[in-house]
DNA sequence: CACAATTAAGTTGTGCACAATCAAATGGCC
DNA sequence: GGCCATTTGATTGTGCACAACTTAATTGTG
């Protein structure tokens, strides 16, 4: 199939006008993409400075705070981190004491992650880091979620042309 | 002053199950943000690889093709990105002939960045990245522009949160 | 059972992000 | 001129993200 440069939803041609603003755009949604998600690990940074985790330990220790015990390969697919990212990272926290691992009786390829007691009881530690950080966006509830919601849609649309590279071929 | 969780702008007294809800919205703005962003390196990587950039260095190179040279200072304003980020960076693009650097003869703690005739092909190379992001995002340029602002607002929030540490301190 | 394909983690290498630190150059101020 | 704070990059060290590869265990199939 031929290029159609931005299937505009709206079933409108776009300008000339739009065009070169599109140019722009482009680099301004992913640098502010980009940006945003920096600004958030700055702040998380100096939230977590006392906890003793950094943010991505911090997801890690989320989903094992609800979930309990997980394998390796579910905390990935929750945080959508692979094994090159999980290993060193579950290694840190299991130096520090939060998390244990242990190869899977039922399946030795598996290896099973399980937050100490140690690692419970951080989750009191972190406990006031939600409201801070809504404090710090300055967003009311729903404007929070109305823009998870873009977001997520947006992530499920670039995933989607990374995978199947169809809006991403030879123009 | 006293902690007020989340200033409600509409006014709104925040109920009990707004508040838990909170407690997973938190989680998952962040993490939405982190994810799209990882979603949006994943398109860039695909898209540049013939390029032969990776995506801050794209970054970099975009900021270069709009202002022709610049002090590495300069550049990291407009990126957010100190020289503990960019020098490397810039040594890569050097290394790769795509920039020169050259020591400023009016300020010699300066370095001036500019890029080399090889480095102005590459934007011929890299013309179709941005509408093919477009596409790939799946939003039209309204949805775009607001997606934008709303990020931009956020990151100015979470910056001013970070710098004067109000929101942070202790509750 | 034997063997190929698949799956789960781990390892290695590259690159980005950032804190902390350092060195050199500059500019203001007495 | 001499001194000190500031500015600008560079360097070092830590940690995350991901591609490519390796190893070991499991599953499927003839």
């Amino acid at each position: 199939m031929t290029s159609t440069p931005i299937p505009a939803p709206g079933g409108r041609e776009p300008g000339l006008a739009d065009l070169a603003d599109l140019l722009h755009l482009d680099q301004q949604i992913c640098f502010s993409l980009h940006a945003a998600s920096r600004a958030f690990g700055g702040v998380y940074r100096v939230l977590l400075k006392d906890v003793g985790l950094t943010y991505p330990q911090y997801l890690v220790m989320l989903v094992l705070w609800e979930h309990g015990e997980l394998p390796v390969k579910k905390v990935g697919e929750h945080l959508r981190l692979d094994s090159g990212t999980l290993s060193p990272l579950l290694k840190r926290l299991e130096a520090a004491g939060y998390v244990r691992r242990e190869r899977s009786a039922a399946d030795e390829r598996s290896v099973t992650v399980r937050p100490t007691e140690e690692g419970l009881a951080l989750r009191e530690r972190a406990r006031e880091v939600p409201l801070r950080i809504g404090a710090a966006t300055g967003f009311d509830l729903d404007e929070i979620r109305d823009l998870r919601a873009r977001l997520d849609r947006l992530t499920r649309a670039l995933d989607r042309a990374a995978r199947d590279g169809a809006a991403l071929g030879p123009v």
